[in-house]
DNA sequence: ATTAAAATTGAACAACGTTCATAAAAAATT
DNA sequence: AATTTTTTATGAACGTTGTTCAATTTTAAT
């Protein structure tokens, strides 16, 4: 019986809301009660935040949400997909902060040389400030060698149609092919630069070097759309 | 057994040599032989090359090198110490690599923006050749929380220098400092570039588009570095 | 030969993720 | 209301992991 996969999705209903919407089912087993999964889910935020990835652990993690080592594999297929969780989480956090930051922007009339700057400047401020969660969620992505969910994917390219939707202002982001690998490209380079600056830990670099890092990749790529439209 | 073919032995001497050099003591215990050593690291770095990070494991690791697992513990002091070990070779491997790339560019007569391309060049693939050495490398690094040793982080920044040399060429790039800076941008924004797009594992992107990326970044900047002397 | 030091070993330990027979609780049925 | 059926919760138990260390073997020194 219970070994089969099961009805793939069931969940197929009306959800053609944004990505920033979690999976609601599809990860746990069944139905169960979504408020004991909350308090687990909450309780690996607050390990993964606080402890980092290392930290999660199934019976201290049972015992901080007040239920059994056994429970934990009844909400949820394995400590993987409960760390999936959190981290989609902490990617719609994310992609919140830096729509907030972007709207901010746009609606202050910057040019999109300032929005790509502010964009870039919301991502360092969250990883800064969230630090241990954040390394936390790269450290597990390149820990797993399986390929991730699809929902889970698809969050992390939420991200690079923010920035997309900034370009597009640039004369020179015309074609949209283009300036899709632009906004790759651009995306992966402040990455690049913000997480190897906390190098692999601990921020090794002062924050003002960082920055400036960020300023020459930006302002070189915002001069370069600034030219004749393509 | 029997397994012949080593006659690599005289590469341990006094070294003041640069920073490619192995940490030759400080790491194993005492003396131990240098051979058996070199057996385990061997047995290592295959193991990462083929299986990857998650199969480092102690018993299977003794059982490939022809020791028992307390022997690993008598040669390296965890390992971590032995990953560490192997993860140097690579980035020596790298620089190498990184370093004829540029000599053979600028032998010849390559211009700056040119020998940046090639550096790209050389690291996609070099990453390519390597993935899953390269993969694990990384996994294990962003997995540790204590900061790693000095010669394991100078082997990381020899990276940068081989960028700010071929920086040097550019007009734009007279002020050290400036130049310093604009190396670590350039490294880290191909570096993000690269890594997420063997993202977390897999390749999820053409290569062909990972170049262009590559390209849209280093042009933009060799362009803002090609006009006038800083 | 004897002794001292160094190096090797593998059984043993603690901690981990995960499973599963069993018990408790809830729902459904009579 | 009593009974059966289904669902959920439990923690002891299993297989693996990294690491240790008393005992042993090997090497060096006397």
């Amino acid at each position: 019986m219970g070994s089969g996969e099961m009805t793939d999705a069931p969940m197929a209903s009306t959800d053609e809301m944004s990505v920033t919407e979690k999976p609601a089912k599809s990860v746990g087993r069944k139905g169960f009660d979504p408020e004991v999964r909350d308090r687990v889910v909450r309780a690996a935020t607050d390990v993964m935040s606080t402890e980092g990835l290392g930290a999660i652990k199934a019976r201290p993690l049972a015992a901080k949400a007040g239920i059994s080592v056994g429970s934990i594999y009844n909400l949820f297929s394995d400590l993987d997909d409960l760390v999936r969780l959190v981290n989609g989480k902490t990617y719609d956090d994310l992609l919140e902060a830096e729509r907030a930051a972007l709207a901010a922007a746009q609606a202050a009339g910057a040019n999109p040389r300032a929005q790509m700057l502010v964009l870039a400047q919301a991502y360092l401020d969250f990883v800064a400030t969230h630090q241990t969660r954040w390394q936390s969620t790269l450290a597990f992505n390149r820990s797993r060698t399986e390929p991730p969910p699809d929902w889970y994917l698809a969050k992390e390219a939420a991200l690079f149609d923010v920035i997309e939707n900034a370009l597009a202002g640039f004369p020179g982001a015309k074609d949209e092919t283009r300036r899709r690998q632009t906004a790759r490209a651009l995306w992966a380079s402040v990455h690049g630069i913000v997480t190897i600056a906390v190098a692999d830990g601990f921020l090794m670099q002062p924050i003002d070097d960082v920055w400036v890092q960020i300023e020459i990749i930006v302002n070189a790529v915002a001069s370069s759309l600034e030219g004749a439209p393509s």
